[in-house]
DNA sequence: TTGTAATAAGACAGCGTTGTCAAAATAGTC
DNA sequence: GACTATTTTGACAACGCTGTCTTATTACAA
C-alpha cells in the first residue's frame, strides 16, 4: 500500500491547493457555497494533476450506487445494439455505468438471477427490453426490491409501470391503411411469438385498420408464427397453399417476412406483381433482399436515450413523464404492387 | 446514514456467527486457514441473511477492480453482440464486471477519451475489437498506462500483444479452393475498408489459393470496397461491366457479397447458374437472401469468451498462452454451381 | 507433562470519498 | 466599531471491506 506511483488522490489536490479535503470534495461535486476563487483554485490543480475521483470510494462513502442495470433475452442483435448505444450515450452524458445482462426468458433461476445482480452489483435502477418487460414476477421482484425501473415496450396496454413505448399498433395501422390505399382487400397477416406481447400489438393495428375500411379478415387468413425466418416460411407455406391467396402479407416482423418471399419465389410467385409483402422493425436486412421489404422503423437509439433519461430522472428526484411513446415510422421500398383496379 | 432497512453488511455475518470480521472476511474470499467448523458455520449465516459482500468495499480495500472494458467502433450489430455475449459470460463466471464502451475510430477525442474512461473506472483491464486494435497510438497508450489488453483479430501478422485471432486467412483459401475445385477459374475478389486490417487478411488467402492453383489474377477483377452494401454494389457493377466477366466473385464479406447478388439480378444474372458468389461472416441475412449465401463464420461467441479467459488469465497472474487462433469455418449454401468442364 | 511449531482467529489501521457539524471568514447593520 | 447574519471552510467520523500483525488455540513431539 505505498502510495509511489498510484493515481492521483484527493489528498494531493487538496494539499497542492492548500485546501481542506472537503473543499475538494465540494469542488468535484460542484456544492455551493465556495467562493469563486477557491473553485478557480482547486480546479486548476486537478487539471493539472489529471486528477479523477475515485468512483468506488465515492460510492461507499454516498452510501448509493450510480449504476443502470439493461436486462434482455436473445433479442435479435440488431435490437439490443441500437437500444445498447442509446443507453450507453444517456448514461456517459449524465455519469451513470451500465451493466448489460443477459437474462433467459424462461430459465427457472431468473428471479434468483436478476435478485442477486441487483443485490451484488447494488444496481441503482434497471431497463428491461422485450420480452422481459412483461414477466410479472419480475416486474413484482422489482417492486419488491423497491428499485426503480423502466420497461422498453411491454405489451399490456395499461401497465403501471414506467415505460418507453412505441406507437406500433398506430404504425401498424397506417401500413395496413397503405396496403388498402393500394388497392389491396385480401390481406394476410402472420402474428408475433405469442409470449411477446409487444410484437402483438402490431396485430392489433392491422385489424383497427381493417374494420375502418369494413374489410372482413377470414381467419384463414391469419396465421401465427414465432418471429423466426422458418417460422415465417412454414406460415407463408400455408397461407399460399389456400384456394385463394392473398394479395398482400403483412409479417410482424421483418425475418418472418423474409420467410415469405423466400416461400413465394419457391412458390413462382413474383413480388411484388403477384404477391405484395411487408414487415416490421426494419432490419438491416430488409435492404438487401429483393425486393427491399417495405417495413416499419421503430427508433431504437432513441427509445434507448430516453429509457435511461426516464430513469435517471426518477433516480435524481425529477418529477418528468413516467411513461413516454415514441413515433415508428413506414419506409417504404419495393415491396408492394398497386392492384389493378 | 442509518443502518435501517439497508443491506446485510460484514458486521452482521461476524455479529450473528460470533466471529471477528476478518473471518468472515477469509470465508468470502476463501483464504487458507480456517476451520472447516468456521466455515461452516459462517457460511451458514451467510446463506440465511442472503449477504452479498459489497463490492465497493471491496474494492476500495484491495485497490484494484474487477472491471474490464470491451471497446468497441460501430461495428455491424451481429459481431458486437456475439461477441459481447461471449465476454460477458465468461466474466460473469470469474466475477468480473463489464463496461462496454463505443468509441469513434477517427474521433480526434479518441485517445483521450479511453485514457480517461481508464483512469476514471479503474478498468483493470481492456479488450478491443477490430477496427481499433489497429490502432497503433491506442496501443501505445495501453502501454504507457502500463494497463493489461486483449486485442481481437488485430491485422498486423506479428503483433507483440495479447490477441485473440482467426484464421481467415487459410479459411479464405478454402473458400477459394473450393471455389477452384467448382470449375471456376476467372474469380473476382472484393476487398473490404482500407483501415479494417483484419479483413484484409482474407485477401491474402484468395491469393494463396489461386497461388497454389496457380491461377493467375489479372487486376481488373480486383476491387476495393468499404465493407458495406452500397460499396458492394459499386464493386459489382464495375465487375460486371467486364468485356469478360468473372464467372465467380468472393467478397470480403458478406454486405458487400449481397450488393454483388442485388447487382448481378439487375443485370439479369442469375445467381448461382450465370454468377457465382461467395461472401464472408455469415450474418443472419445471409440464410435469407435469394440465393442463400455461401460463406465463413467467426466462432464469434467463442472469441468473446477466449479473450475474456486471456485478459483475466493476465490478471490473476496465470501463464498460459497470450496468442490464440480459433478456426473460422465454411458454410456452403446454394450460391456456387459447379462450372461446365 | 512441557515445549514448540503450526494453525486458526482477532484487533486495528487503512482504502478515498462524503456527510455532519463546528469554526472561521466575510458581509451587512446600526 | 461592535454585533449579528451569512457565507465559506475545515475536522472528523463514517462507508464496508481487506492487509498486516498479534494473539489464541490446537497439534505434535520429546
Amino acid at each position: 500500500m505505498k502510495k509511489n506511483k498510484s493515481v492521483a488522490t484527493m489528498q494531493d489536490v487538496a494539499k497542492e491547493a492548500k485546501v481542506s479535503l472537503k473543499t475538494v470534495s465540494r469542488v468535484i461535486n460542484k456544492e455551493p457555497n465556495v467562493s469563486t476563487k477557491t473553485i478557480e483554485k482547486v480546479q486548476n490543480v486537478i487539471d493539472a494533476i489529471d486528477y479523477q475521483p475515485n468512483s468506488f470510494a465515492q460510492t461507499l462513502a454516498r452510501g448509493k450506487t450510480k449504476i443502470i442495470g439493461l436486462l434482455y433475452d436473445t433479442p435479435s442483435p440488431n435490437y439490443i445494439s441500437h437500444i445498447m448505444e442509446g443507453v450507453l450515450t444517456q448514461c456517459y452524458k449524465s455519469d451513470y455505468e451500465v451493466i448489460i445482462h443477459p437474462c433467459r426468458f424462461n430459465q427457472l433461476t431468473l428471479l434468483r438471477d436478476v435478485e442477486l445482480l441487483i443485490k451484488r452489483t447494488r444496481l441503482s435502477g434497471i431497463i428491461t427490453t422485450p420480452p422481459l418487460s412483461d414477466i410479472e414476477d419480475l416486474i413484482k421482484l422489482f417492486k419488491e426490491l423497491n428499485i426503480p425501473r423502466v420497461l422498453i415496450s411491454p405489451g399490456s396496454e395499461e401497465v403501471d409501470e414506467p415505460s418507453v413505448k412505441t406507437n406500433d399498433r398506430e404504425a401498424s395501422r397506417q401500413m395496413t391503411n397503405y396496403l388498402i390505399s393500394k388497392g389491396h382487400r385480401r390481406i394476410a397477416f402472420i402474428k408475433g411469438h405469442p409470449s411477446h406481447l409487444s410484437v402483438n400489438d402490431r396485430a392489433k393495428g392491422f385489424f383497427d385498420s381493417l374494420n375502418q375500411s369494413n374489410i372482413v379478415c377470414p381467419n384463414e387468413l391469419i396465421e401465427s408464427g414465432l418471429n423466426t425466418y422458418q417460422s415465417g416460411m412454414d406460415c407463408a407455406k400455408r397461407l399460399l397453399s389456400l384456394k385463394d391467396i392473398p394479395t398482400a402479407i403483412f409479417a410482424a416482423n421483418d425475418e418472418m417476412a423474409a420467410g415469405v418471399i423466400k416461400v413465394a419465389y419457391q412458390n413462382n410467385l413474383k413480388i411484388p406483381e403477384d404477391l405484395s409483402v411487408v414487415g416490421f422493425d426494419d432490419t438491416p436486412m430488409t435492404k438487401m433482399i429483393s425486393p427491399p421489404l417495405s417495413t416499419i422503423k421503430q427508433p431504437l437509439g432513441l427509445m434507448g436515450e430516453e429509457s435511461a433519461k426516464n430513469l435517471i430522472n426518477q433516480l435524481e428526484g425529477g418529477s418528468e413523464e413516467r411513461y413516454s411513446t415514441m413515433n415508428s415510422t413506414l419506409i417504404i421500398r419495393d415491396s408492394v404492387s398497386e392492384m389493378e383496379p
